[in-house]
DNA sequence: ATAATAAAAGATAAAAATATCTTTTATTTT
DNA sequence: AAAATAAAAGATATTTTTATCTTTTATTAT
């Protein structure tokens, strides 16, 4: 469904919403051992997402990532589109890319009700929505 | 979504589907041609499919690919199955390999609907239920 | 039997995704 | 100012996926 990349970047998110409280800040391998992710691949995606502004970072002693009001909003979608695109969003379940309403592929319509499905679970998902269950030990974001 | 392997899979099943009539055998450059794919590579999807059981095939002047009763009654999730295996069905979204029922991820819940709406179509569409609607010209398998 | 046909199988190549390692840059603390 | 820290950037490696090319095997028609 997601790339790897993509599936780290959400458990990333998702888990600096939690632990970056109060202006803290969270290096590389914090958040690669906090998701269960190579170090040095999670560097690549972080960088990636707070050049698309979905985290923020700072360099030097003390520095590392975290989130502001704003980026706590973003939304699942959002993490996914700066990642993978949105082909999963938009794109011909069977790869057509002249598929569209006029010239349906023969799942067309049947596919679109579960991407929609899809875009709206995913677009209605706040990165900082989790806190508390995470906290609560409800949900989890890596194996133990 | 699916992989390229999977999506020319379900385009030259349905494909095959439709055109294979009364015994008629199609070569894998009818085939590559009629859905829009590699010709190489659809011969060794073509194989793959064949070694299942989701279509069948003679060696020789005249062979070719074609179905049976049996193989027009196999679902587009056996083809997804055959070619991408069912991570897409049972797999996690964010890739925890742990995540279930009583560790579940943050979107386990939510995800598992889209995942079951998913499945759910796929299994209820038989392979060979387009034909009609592609000698219409309703759907289509390639670009023009 | 021989030649022709077409899938099956195998080998190779190219591209993309994933992963790792090293160097550079910015920032902070001493 | 110098040292330490941590992200950013760049280079390299590995794996997987996608794609192509060649040889072999099975079947049919002559």
């Amino acid at each position: 469904m997601f790339s790897k990349a993509c599936e780290y970047s959400i458990r990333a998110t998702i888990f600096i919403a939690q632990k970056s409280k109060d202006g803290d800040r969270l290096s590389i391998k914090e958040i690669a051992n906090g998701v269960d992710s190579p170090e040095h691949f999670m560097g690549k995606i972080l960088t990636e997402l707070s050049r698309k502004g979905l985290v923020l970072s700072v360099k030097g002693p003390h520095g590392g990532f975290f989130m502001d009001e704003k980026c706590l909003k973003h939304t699942l979608a959002d993490v996914v589109t700066a990642i993978d695109g949105n082909q999963l969003f938009t794109g011909c379940g069977l790869g057509l890319k002249s598929c569209n309403e006029h010239k349906p592929c023969p799942i067309h319509d049947e596919f679109k009700i579960v991407r929609t499905k899809l875009k709206s679970l995913l677009e209605t998902t706040r990165i900082g929505e989790f806190n508390e269950s995470l906290e609560k030990g409800l949900v989890f974001l890596k194996r133990n």
